[in-house]
DNA sequence: CAGTGGTCTAGACCACTGA
DNA sequence: CAGTGGTCTAGACCACTGA
């Protein structure tokens, strides 16, 4: 029997943990004692392999992950170097509002202002990444939670992207879900900050033009192609933006 | 020279790309143009090996890089699938305020209103994870950028985390950065909202009451142990987060 | 030059699922 | 049972770095 390449495996792997999580842990253990403080070298591929008893692809791959979670800085030809955590990457959820209001069990409404064509400003159209002066299409939409004004949507959007927009049943079908479905995998660049609304979206949203808004400005990317152009603006006190991060 | 291997590589791979980007962008091209919608099968580890003439490895690679990026759902004796993309996380980046500033090439300028110990009340005793009444350090620090308040900090800390958290000059090291010296490791819970400063916060940050203000609560906690409780006020005509993410 | 990380291969054993 | 993903090994070639 000699031969046979264990029927048996030699490592049971303390509580179920994968080898490459053993590593990753002991590493991250370290970390977080502060063995190693930020810009420390770490161990290399090569001691790590000796060490645990594992081959280089498994101590790789903890390493790695290690770098995906920005806990680790990788260089090659140099070494591995615990991060400098200044800046801590931390993973905000965003979810279509229509989704948040049914998972809450409440009645999503949509209220439609407007939803017509436009001539596009220069900044509007450099922005959209269109000719200045030509055509966009332009919605302003409330959402509702329960009859409360929850969220005022304008939007403007690239009509290469979406010709058939302004067709949409907007009560059926948010916008962001709509245009998830004509341009699947999204790229985007936003800023969150606060502000009182404009008269307009105050008297949208059921609240003083003096009252604290949230405000979302989100810009949207499909393949490089501009698609949309958001600004949400959410009373101060009915929206809260919620998350998580480990370093 | 039968068994000599490869001296010049076989693979040159399109435009310096490594075999498992080349897979990798292959299934994300396919989501991004619609060919796999949300909850479609993906094809499977040995079909990709095949249609691409490399290990199992490299296409588990491109799978589980994707599944890290919230693009591929992956189902152990099932299957791969595109994955609903309702809820996108995006990637927020908190800095410390003092490298912020810096960055900026400005002037960081730290006033410490208190800095004390503090008979913690039970909701946040709850919070730290401290016997209620016990005590707690509690400090107060208005940030300045060139003069110009930034930021209101507020925070509680857990003083097992922290035994000389009083005796800090915060004029020299934010709380932040200190505590990441003391505990260099976090989670964090947090929560972001608009609302309007309290009287106090108003008059530190020379703003008026009714001003909107960007309130970032957050909780930090390292190895299951809660370190710090911070709200943070920001002047909404001073303050943005902003980010990008890739679904 | 030795040491480092980046990546790949061709096999393997395993757990899990659903017919 | 066949098909799926989860993971590992022992080797390999390579690019890069700094002495």
């Amino acid at each position: 029997m000699a031969s046979t390449p264990h029927t048996h495996s030699p490592k049971p792997a303390a509580s179920g943990h994968a080898p490459y999580t053993r590593v990753k842990d002991f590493l991250k253990s370290g970390l977080a004692s502060g063995h190693w403080v930020p810009g420390d070298q770490m161990p290399s591929e090569a001691e790590l392999v000796q060490q645990f008893a594992v081959s280089r692809m498994t101590v790789g791959r903890a390493l790695r992950e290690l770098q995906a979670e920005g806990l680790v800085t990788r260089v090659q030809g140099v070494g591995s170097f615990a991060a400098h955590l200044s800046r801590v990457s931390s993973t905000l959820t965003i979810r279509d509002l229509h989704d948040e209001i049914v998972a809450r069990g409440h009645q999503h409404q949509a209220t439609v202002v407007f939803a017509k064509k436009e001539k596009a400003t220069a900044e509007l159209a450099a922005q959209l990444g269109v000719p200045a002066r030509s055509a966009v299409f332009h919605s302003l939409i409330v959402h509702s939670e329960n009859g409360v004004p929850l969220q005022c949507e304008d939007r403007y959007v690239n009509p290469a992207c979406a010709p058939d927009y302004l067709a949409v049943d907007f009560q059926t079908i948010t916008p962001t879900q709509y245009l998830l479905g004509v341009a699947p995998l999204w790229e985007a660049q936003y800023s969150i900050e606060a502000a009182a609304p404009t008269a307009q979206e105050a008297q949208l949203l059921g609240i003083g033009v003096q009252d604290p808004c949230l405000i979302v400005v989100r810009r949207t990317i499909n393949r490089g192609v501009p698609i949309t152009l958001a600004r949400l603006v959410h009373p101060g006190t009915h929206y809260q933006i919620s998350g998580a991060f480990k370093p």
